[in-house]
DNA sequence: ATCTGATCTGACAACGTTGTCAACATTCAG
DNA sequence: CTGAATGTTGACAACGTTGTCAGATCAGAT
């Protein structure tokens, strides 16, 4: 017999009572492990949730308790494709196991509209907290949603209209001391491949990329710079066309993994991998490995996993303090693409 | 002003229903898009909502609700470390959330306890399904949880002591053809390096090892056997220790993606990369841009997870049909590591 | 025997929503 | 003008649980 034909109704607080010859409120306060009941009722009560396979229904008990509280948060993940992001959730989801918490995930895919769509959806579901990689650039729509108790805490970009703690990296900084790597090691023509401009970090990064250039005296040449990067596939084709340039660069800092991918791939089909410098931002899977082994900016995703988690259980525990932006840094690791030197 | 600091609480339909002016079951009407309320009144209902700021209480709503469906699945995954469970994850999300079914998602750590807790709690939340890497060998207390109406879809591992949907991957039969390969590329003395025995997945690539071997006539050597790996580090210890016997292999099976990370490591390390194959289950991260680029029996987390929410969704929609087994087939990618020819 | 206080127990309302059903208003056929 | 049919609306109970509070029981003190 598969899905069993007859599915009988799940037993309740009221089944357990009768069974047990008590009234609601013992059994609850047995379920809830509350002092005051005999052991003897208590043995009878507990023997009686076993025998009907009674499972406590947390829908019902969060909607009378006071505040209403779900004991779940809902997390928002920029883009799902990315391990990084991943990363985040690992260690967010295994903390809030820890506690008790259950996590709902989704992605937006960087789209701005799902981000209020599925805002809305968690606020339905009540959830106690919100961990979100945003997407839109205006969240003024969350100041609603918490001073009716939610809490939310945001990661890898900032609140734009909008106060709320914020985990994030040092993107700007990051980006100059990788570039400033490149330029120590000779080069002098640097292309730099970055996301989608709307984003803010993929903004920041390139800001980081001219402010390098901008101290060592060089002009930034519009030719060389590719963004709107959607995924590898378009950082391969970007790279594979800077290479045809009359005058192409020696060396590439690509704003983001995905991008890095795509270069790599790019270079190992002209066989430039070991010509071309490589700086990129975000570590990648199995970096350590590829021939050269690849130079990066690692983030470090389970700091920042621990900090937002870190951070929202303590507005969850009541804390009322000014919100704080905490900045993970980020972590340059030389393997080898980065340290080739120009040819000539 | 940041965390503010009067939260004020929720309105619910009663505040909107006295805004505008009518009862509590017009409002739930308008907000539930059930016919039979005047434009006129609908109108002044959906201003009040805005007004107020409310959001439908899904809690509530389905605490009423026949059947009290939540709109939630749980989903258990065996190990967060792995990144095939991640994209499995992944899909499955995107596919709840097209449906408006919210995914919540914890992971086991290979920790049968822990599977029963997170079922418990996941019954707890009344989620509508579950979908489940398991860990634990026996889920005869997952009978309970169905009768009561959870609709349960298993996924990489077969459920025992009880029967249920499940969606699966061929891992016998692909090892078997992995190691075959092997065999025509003329290796005799091939190694099999695998997870826990404890796990069943890894048990039945054991058996395709074998099977391939007892096909080829070629007695299996215990010696060039290790399982029980726990990670990629286990796996990297073990295949040093391989190279070191007096007749190493001239050939590796690594049988899981971790398991071969190891394994590639060791190999570069002794610099035996180009002179020993390899042929791993499970894709890696960047194996087609490594040197030599690795040959693997791929999975299909996307299909696997397709299938798996598929399944569940049709459950959840009443299908009673009996439960079905599928197996989502491996793909053997030929990269260049398990094409490498013994020496001499 | 009565009282006090502590301990245990249960009746009842409430959480925010929806299903049921009856009441009311309007329209149209006869 | 009546009656039936149709379309709107709202009162009330119910979902499964817990907070409140009052009642019952009992040991020990008077």
């Amino acid at each position: 017999m598969p899905e069993a034909p007859h599915t009988r109704p799940r037993p309740t607080i009221r089944d357990v009572a009768a069974l047990a010859g008590t009234s609601l409120k013992t059994v609850s306060r047995v379920v809830n492990g509350e002092t005051g009941v005999s052991d003897e009722l208590s043995v009878r009560v507990r023997s009686a949730i076993d025998r009907l396979g009674y499972r406590h229904n947390l829908t019902a008990s969060n909607l009378r308790r006071s505040g209403g509280k779900t004991r779940s948060v809902g997390m928002l993940v920029s883009n799902v494709t990315n391990p990084l992001d991943a990363a985040v959730h690992r260690t967010i989801e295994e903390m809030a196991s820890q506690r008790g918490i259950a996590v709902m995930a989704s992605s937006l895919e960087e789209n701005p509209e799902r981000e209020r769509q599925l805002v809305e959806a968690f606020a339905e579901r009540r959830v106690d907290g919100l961990i979100m990689m945003p997407a839109s650039h205006d969240h003024s729509y969350l100041i609603e949603e918490r001073r009716m108790g939610m809490s939310i805490v945001f990661v890898d970009r900032p609140p734009a209209f909008f106060d709320a703690d914020a985990v994030l990296v040092d993107n700007r900084r990051g980006t100059t001391r990788g570039v400033r790597h490149l330029l120590m090691h000779g080069h002098r023509r640097i292309a730099f491949l970055g996301d989608r401009r709307s984003i803010v970090t993929a903004g920041e990064r390139f800001r980081g990329f001219a402010d390098a250039l901008e101290a060592a005296d060089i002009p930034l040449d519009p030719e060389l710079v590719r963004q709107d990067l959607l995924d590898s596939e378009h950082a391969r084709a970007a790279t594979i066309d800077l290479l045809s340039l009359e005058q192409p660069p020696t060396a590439i800092f690509a704003g983001q993994n995905l991008v890095t991918i795509g270069v790599v791939r790019a270079l190992r089909s002209t066989a430039k991998h070991h010509e071309i410098a490589l700086v990129g931002f975000d570590d990648v899977p199995m970096g350590d490995l590829l021939d050269p082994a690849i130079t990066v900016l690692a983030q470090d995703p389970t700091a920042i996993g621990r900090q937002a988690a870190t951070t929202l259980f303590s507005r969850l525990d009541g804390d009322r303090s000014p919100t704080q932006t905490y900045i993970i840094p980020t972590t340059m690791i030389t393997r080898g693409s980065g340290e080739i030197r120009p040819a000539g």
